[in-house]
DNA sequence: CCATAGTTTCAGTATCTACTGAAACTATAG
DNA sequence: CTATAGTTTCAGTAGATACTGAAACTATGG
């Protein structure tokens, strides 16, 4: 019995069916899909958005919610705000089927495209907030520190010192991150082609 | 007697005592601190290590295991195990003063190592997965897909064509972090030269 | 070998985030 | 207006992670 599965293969190499390459199609997405999602936790995405922009990317199809929640295993609640996010991000989007009323989504296919738009997003809520926070900092710093004992005076310049290191680098950083981003959004950016160049 | 405060102000500007400048310091190092371990808390860096680091960073100043613990108000395992884990990261450094038996604890004060040591780690422990999960995706549709049909066969080109935009771009992204952070450890690195003389 | 400083482990707990399932609500076609 | 598709809200819960406090363990100086 068993000599005669393994023969069968070798007759029909050629001849997996229909059905098999749609397993083997769908165990290939769920992978990749399974682990971007767990990448995207560590990212601070949380890993459903994660998974449903990834379902939607790797099948490179629109897909309806309902095929969505079926799909991932997700309440519909959860769906349809995840979906509803991801638009606001505007990392995928909505799509009509005339004669349809339900709504399909599809994602952007330009991956520099999408990285653009999420990492924009945490600068705006991640970066900036910790250089106001330096420049705060050195507010707090820039008064009243005549009077003080020498070894205070140096303690208080040392903590200036670091918070100086920390804003140059963040800045830098910045400036390297919106050329990355801004350029992104033309195709392949300056940042990348003066790499490629160099390298 | 609101005069008389605000009188006694003018007439002593720079009298701030010692305690007042203290008390200031102090802080503007716990705003700096409490701000970046938020921020570390969205990127996957627990926060009491974020905090660790940053007092250790801010501060400029070795401190040992108790006055990381009644600074940060965490316990001697917590203290004890982050500490140690920033050093095998090697973003702190221990150090012992001679004729003490404690050790104490400093940051590295160069900002573009610390994130260049950061960011190895999460490339090795993040990037690195994904795109050995794209590679294995690829081998799960390189085989027998002979025999199915034409709409199958469309949906297995499209997935394809979508793990390779994915590849090619965290390939490319690599390539661009690599030298952002080989270049880091020489002081201003390639990139950042590149970038500003481009711009 | 003892005393002490320091480190690691661990069970129990607190905290946080995301998710479900259901209900309420909104929009549209007929 | 009614039926239906679709969206949003929310209370309760599940699951994950990190933290404490204590105990066990290790290393070192004397």
């Amino acid at each position: 019995m068993i000599r005669s599965i393994s023969s069968k293969r070798q007759v029909e190499p050629a001849a997996s069916s229909g059905v098999d390459i749609e397993r083997q199609l769908h165990e290939a997405q769920d992978t990749f899909i399974r682990r971007w999602g767990e990448m995207g936790a560590t990212w601070g995405i949380n890993r459903t958005m994660a998974e449903i922009h990834a379902l939607l990317y790797i099948t490179a199809q629109p897909l309806c919610t309902d095929d969505v929640m079926a799909r991932l295993h997700i309440s519909r609640g959860n769906a349809s705000m995840s979906l509803r996010a991801l638009c606001d991000w505007g990392i995928i989007h909505r799509m009509h089927r005339r004669g349809q009323r339900r709504e399909y989504f599809e994602s952007l296919s330009d991956v520099w495209e999408i990285f653009s738009i999420i990492a924009s997003e945490r600068k705006r809520r991640e970066m900036d907030p910790v250089l106001e926070t330096i420049k705060q900092c050195q507010r707090m710093l820039g008064e009243g520190q005549i009077g003080q004992s020498a070894a205070q005076r140096s303690d208080v310049l040392a903590t200036r010192r670091r918070l100086e290191g920390m804003e140059e680098f963040m800045v830098v950083t910045n400036k390297i991150f919106q050329q990355f981003v801004g350029g992104a959004k033309a195709g392949l950016n300056k940042v990348v082609r003066l790499l490629l160049k160099a390298f």
